[in-house]
DNA sequence: CACTTTTTCTATAGATCTATAGATTTCGGC
DNA sequence: GCCGAAATCTATAGATCTATAGAAAAAGTG
């Protein structure tokens, strides 16, 4: 029967149970059991939904990043200033850890599990997700918002880094305030930790 | 320091073979066997070196955490200024990364299936860490080295997941510049990516 | 060399786990 | 109420994997 409360489809719900476990216990923890336990079905039912295990690893990756680089997408062409852009990104990032993706955990720390061949649209989708964020940040420099000396793709790359870190931290110790977590990321990224001599506040401070 | 081309007991060697299947195939995914085969004997024999799977793993992560934290030790009360024990404990963590400590990607990304009563002393070690990382913050705004506005606690987390998140870049991309990585993350962590009006050039010529 | 201790091997019990096949139940539309 | 399709169940084959026991080989010692 239909679960009106929970629009999704059941092969959606398969999925969020797989990722949910598999957050858990890592996929070779997992077992297909779990899954199924998860579910409320048995062990055998869940191939069903899944051609094998290690397709529901796939499943639940693609399902964890794509909507992730899909908001993604949208924040990066907006023509908002450069610092509320990060703020965006890192907003999105981390409250996905806290509210809703535990398949974006899953793509980022099972993923390299699967076979090459089953991980190359996941890649694509990283690489345009750190792509987005290079321009993000070509374009705050070219605007000098940015020092003319930031390297994009290091910036990007200690983004993702940096937001994945403090998810897993969110994730683990429910009490954290994640929009303060939020806020001092962003100002350490834009501002670092060194006391400044001149106090010279400008552009759009926030 | 200790060779890790030629370690002193076998026993040592048995633990460096375990944390380099462990970092490869994650713990669940990698079998005794698995173990076994990269020390050259059977399956059954590795259990003269560890009593179970479990107990291998605890002794990796312990292996791994240690002599880590035994040098942020001496890092953190040299009487260097704050910026030079920020890159000492960045160039410690990467460099560890690169060349030394499988056994320390282990302890990050595995130690968490360990029952807890297994994980005490590995949760003391991390803590140590955190706080001797922590009164170096401290301290560097006590000195004026660092705003003070600060959260000490804040950036020894991020710190932390910072070196960890570019630590995994380094390991899976050997291509990769680990010397600039260290200079760029001091340089982020201390000064931010925004350009600055005020001419405040200084130090960062080593 | 004889004897002891350390290290490794073989073989296997017992407990998983994945995936499949075929039977059975539930459900929506007529 | 009946039928086909969707969803789930049971049972099991076959392939692991962990851990143990006891034999055998190597290494150390007098």
């Amino acid at each position: 029967m239909l679960d009106r409360k929970n629009p999704r489809t059941k092969q959606q719900r398969a999925v969020l149970a797989a990722a949910s476990v598999f957050a858990e216990k890592g996929y070779h923890g997992a077992s297909t059991r779990d899954i199924a336990e998860r579910m409320g079905i048995q062990q055998g039912s869940i191939y069903y939904y899944f051609k094998s295990k290690e397709d529901a690893l796939a499943d639940v990756c693609l399902f964890g990043i794509e909507d992730y680089v899909s908001h993604m997408e949208t924040t990066a062409v907006s023509d908002q200033p450069f610092e509320t852009k990060l703020l965006a990104t890192i907003t999105s990032h981390l409250t996905s850890y806290r509210e809703r993706n535990e398949a974006l955990r899953v793509h980022n720390t099972e993923r390299l599990y699967l076979p090459k061949e089953k991980r190359t649209n996941l890649k694509a989708l990283g690489s345009r997700y750190r792509q987005l964020l290079e321009e993000m940040f070509e374009k705050g420099i070219a605007d000098g918002a940015l020092r003319p000396t930031v390297d994009a793709h290091f910036a990007a790359q200690t983004v993702i880094g940096l937001c994945n870190a403090w998810g897993d931290l969110i994730v683990r110790d429910s009490a954290l305030d994640v929009f303060d977590a939020i806020q001092k990321c962003h100002d350490l990224l834009l501002n670092g930790l060194r006391e400044r001599r001149s106090k010279n506040r400008d552009l759009s401070g926030d």
